[in-house]
Order: structure tokens, then sequence, then C-alpha cells
DNA sequence: GTTGCAACCGGAGACAGCCTCCGGTTATCT
DNA sequence: AGATAACCGGAGGCTGTCTCCGGTTGCAAC
């Protein structure tokens, strides 16, 4: 939709603002699975080879780097919803998906401070990614309470809820074994009652 | 078992220091509460009326701060499965128990943090309260599986995790009825397969 | 190819919070 | 009353955050 300054089209963003904000994002990807969410961002800015205002000016908050640094994979994540979708029937769809979330929090894909504001977070920062997320999971679960495999009261967002919860409790060498079970668990635990 | 300087009987804390303590524990409570865990050590101090230096005398790390603000908290929760178990029937009990948890959270008389370390942080601090925690939870379990209202390869563990994960997802005006809801499932999905 | 200039850079410095150190105070015991 | 060890507290060193501003340079226009 045409907005002001119409005939302005603005500049091609340069080069090296381009280069330095993929070196950001891929050191702080490291860092982020290395140290955890909190790692030193003056530390990053150093392994990146830019300086900090230059870290700030692409990224004014830790939240705002976090989310670009899981942005892609997040979106990956709730794609796979339409790929289960298509070829899974619904209860099944609904666990590989679970799996697949459970699957990305073990390797590092996604962090769990990554997906705190999916769930209530004030920042507009995540609206993108919180829209696909939900909208994945919203469209699994109604799809098996369509075909009756769920039962009709299931909140969407509490399965959600749940996954990324689980994604804030301490590692350990069975953690994914254990969340695997959860997933079982909250499936098991999603259907009607007969 | 007796040890060296068997004869020389330590000597009484001062009740400066008793006082001090307590007081400590009372702000970084409300501290705690209003702010989270990461409230600044030197504002409990400062509202606490004593210096840094008798802060960290008395707690030399954030987490031993926050497991002696809850340690009671947690203590009463871990007993209130006792409670529970002579009065209901085991899958009750076990319900019981869950939202009690639930409420302990929503009502933050413990929050996220202080209970991370339940399930897997190395510290050794929580050592007593993960062992009432976990006990209670394996009690509860163990009489529901005993009575064959639950799945004899339920984790106790899994539970606690997923009880413990929620509790670190960003709370919203409805968190309390969503966990709430998630313990419903949480129950159902651990009922014997029929 | 040159020039203008705005988008970019980076790092020093102010600030907050962490945590230790050590000189001084005081509560307890004899 | 005196000795003394347990206690106190706050300044200072350190780390990390984050802004500011002088300098650089990539891009567009000519």
């Amino acid at each position: 939709m045409p907005t002001k300054d119409q005939k302005i089209a603005p500049r091609k963003p340069r080069t090296d603002a381009q280069r330095n904000r993929e070196r950001i994002l891929e050191v702080a990807k490291e860092a982020f699975t290395r140290s955890g969410a909190n790692a030193s961002l003056d530390d990053i800015a150093k392994a990146a080879g830019v300086g900090a205002g230059t870290l700030y000016r692409h990224f004014p908050t830790r939240d705002a780097l976090i989310e670009a640094v899981y942005r892609t994979e997040v979106e990956k994540l709730a794609a796979a919803e339409k790929k289960f979708s298509e070829r899974l029937p619904p209860v099944e769809a609904l666990r590989a998906w679970m799996l697949l979330f459970v699957d990305y929090i073990a390797t590092k894909q996604i962090i769990g401070p990554a997906l705190n504001s999916l769930v209530g977070g004030p920042s507009k920062l995540y609206e993108g990614s919180r829209g696909q997320i939900q909208g994945a999971i919203d469209s699994l679960v109604k799809r098996a309470i369509k075909s009756r495999d769920i039962r009709k009261d299931l909140e969407p967002f509490d399965l959600l809820r749940a996954l990324i919860g689980v994604s804030h409790v301490a590692s350990g060498p069975d953690w994914q074994q254990s969340a695997r079970r959860l997933v079982d668990i909250l499936i098991t635990g999603s259907r009607p009652v007969k």
C-alpha cells in the first residue's frame, strides 16, 4: 500500500552493514548455544569483529538479538506443521510436531529464552514468530478436534506453554527422553474422555 | 559422631547476626516477588539496612539467598504430600498436590528460579529441598501406580519437570487457569492405557 | 572519475551491579 | 571489667551494559 515519501526510494543498505549484521547473528548463535541467553554482548561484538556501538545499532536490545538469531528456526518449526498435516493423521501430526519442537530444543536450534515472548511477552519483536507458532499449533489441534481424536475443550496454548516450559528446565543427559515422555503424556491426556 | 575440638562448644550466634539474616530474607522475598530472581543484591542489602558485605557473609551467592528465602515454602509444599495421601484416593492426592504446586507459583510463595536446581542444578544448596520434593512426588506416584490408577512406567520426575517448566513461562492474567488445565491433562495422560 | 553526504563504524566513558577486603565495632564469655 | 572473636559496612576493583560522538566510507548523482 503506498505511503508517504513514495517518490523517495530508500537507499539500498550498505554492504558493510549487511555483512556486519550477518556476522553478529552467526557469532551470537554460537555464544547463545555455548553460554545461554545471557552471554556477554560486548564479547559477542568483539568476537564478531565489530564495535559495541555497531551491535547496538543493529540490535538495540538483547531480546532483539535473540529474536533475530532464532527467527529462521522458529519459522521453520512453524512451517513444519503443514508438512505433518499433509502426511499424517491428526493426532500423529500433532505428536510429530511436538516431538520436532523437543528436538529443536535438544539440539539448541532454539533456546528457551527465545521462546519466552511467544507466550505472553509484551514485546512486539516476536509478533511475526508468535503468530506463526500459535497458528501452527492451532491448526494441528483444530484438525485433531475435528477428527474427534482430541477433546473439544483443549486449549492449544496450554500445550504450547507446556512445551516452552520444559525448555527452561535445567538440561541433563536425559532431558530429551524425559521431554519426549512428556509429549506422550500430553497427547494421551488430550484425548477425549471415554 | 564425636570429632575434634569436641570440648570447645561453638559460640552462640550473635543476636545482631540473626536479626540481620532474618531481615535480609524478608526483604529479599519482597524483592524477588516484585522483580524476580535477578533483583539487585546491593538494593536488597540497602533495603534491609545492612552492608553488602553483610549480605554476602550470610549468603555467598544469589542461589544461596534464593534457597534460604524459599526453603520453608518448599518444605511446606513437600510436607503437604502426607496430608493429601492420608485424606484422598491416590490419583486425587496427586492431583491435589500438583494443584497446590501451581497455587504456590501463582501466589509467588515460590518462584521459578528457586525450583530450577530441584531438577538438575549442580548446586548442593538444594539437596535437602530437592530430596523432599522428589520424595513427595515419588510417594504420590508410587501410591497411584500401586492402586493401578496410573501407568506403571510413569516417571515421577517427568511430571515434576513439567510443573517446574510452566513456572518459568511468562505469567499472564490466565496463567493459573492454564496451568490448572495442564495439571488435568498430565493426570489424564498418566492414566493406564485401556 | 569525482564529489557530496548520509549511513555506517567503533571505542571510550558513564553507569549499575557484583563481590571482596579490611579497618572498625560490638556481643558474648570469662 | 576486659578480652576477643564474631560481626559489621562501605569503598574500591571488576565486569558488562549501553550511549555518544568524532571519524570513515559506500553509494548515488553528476
